[in-house]
DNA sequence: GTAACAGTTGCGAAAATTCTCAATAAGTAA
DNA sequence: TTACTTATTGAGAATTTTCGCAACTGTTAC
């Protein structure tokens, strides 16, 4: 996978942020681990490059580019996070609480959830990424329905 | 806010797992400290009754429980994990990515989409306590857009 | 009541994540 | 290029969450 590493820049620079080598290897890591990143990954990916990056600062510059909306954080079944590019494509996943596998949605399948949310609460919910649990299709099969 | 502790009990037994005195400890806190409980809080009140219940026993009976769709868990925007009793009323939460306030909405809402869910790709949705970000109206009027 | 099985707990150590604050460096303008 | 402002980083401590395993105890059957 890669990225607009210019557009990105502008972005940031152009909402008062700054532009460090630090938040490009962390960008550069996340996407070459490509889906689903766990932080320990990143760091111990960009700590190899740059070593005296810290473990703050990875955390940090996750949380900041989510904010910023070009990276997502998707939660797992156990709890866990990991991050994953925004970019390209929106989707959601559908995870299973049984065997932790997920499929991933359209982008689509929540626009008209979306509007209704929008005229009927006046909230404008952030439809990128949104994790929903369930039970998938063959733990169904096993467990009874 | 209360429970049906005879209930509940007989629920875990059915399906082979124990009643122990922690587990209704930590039940009885995330009752009384109500809606949102941070597994601190649940750990401070519960280590006051019992001094040797460790935060290990918290943290797992608190997943277990969400396992057995007694608590439910949900996400704030910092990534922060609460708890709150998934009993009486199923509802969602709309939570704003700027001030962090949040709107509750009617297990309605989704249910629509999740029958769609269910034909489409045979994905069974967990529709009890789905978290949506965004932007509250407030915080779109101040910020713009 | 007692024994036996298997789910649970407690403890301490390990791992993951956040915090604090002084030191650094990106962006801007001269 | 230089100086200035202020966002950002690094380091380690503090906090939160998980792990591993031996000891314990709820449940069931007798």
């Amino acid at each position: 996978m890669s990225y607009d590493t210019t557009k990105i820049g502008q972005q940031l620079r152009e909402a008062g942020y700054r532009v460090t080598p630090q938040r490009q290897l962390i960008l550069d890591a996340v996407c070459e681990l490509g889906k689903h990143v766990a932080p320990e990954a990143v760091y111990e990916r960009v700590h190899r490059i740059a070593p005296t990056l810290s473990r703050a600062t990875v955390y940090r510059t996750l949380h900041f580019l989510t904010d910023q909306r070009i990276l997502a954080m998707v939660q797992m079944v156990d709890g866990r996070i990991v991050y994953e590019f925004a970019g390209s494509e929106p989707h959601h996943h559908l995870v299973c609480r049984l065997c932790d596998s997920f499929l991933e949605l359209p982008h689509s399948v929540l626009w008209e959830f979306r509007q209704t949310m929008a005229t009927q609460y006046d909230f404008e919910i952030d439809v990128s990424h949104v994790s929903f649990f369930g039970r998938c299709t063959s733990c169904r099969g096993a467990s009874g329905a």
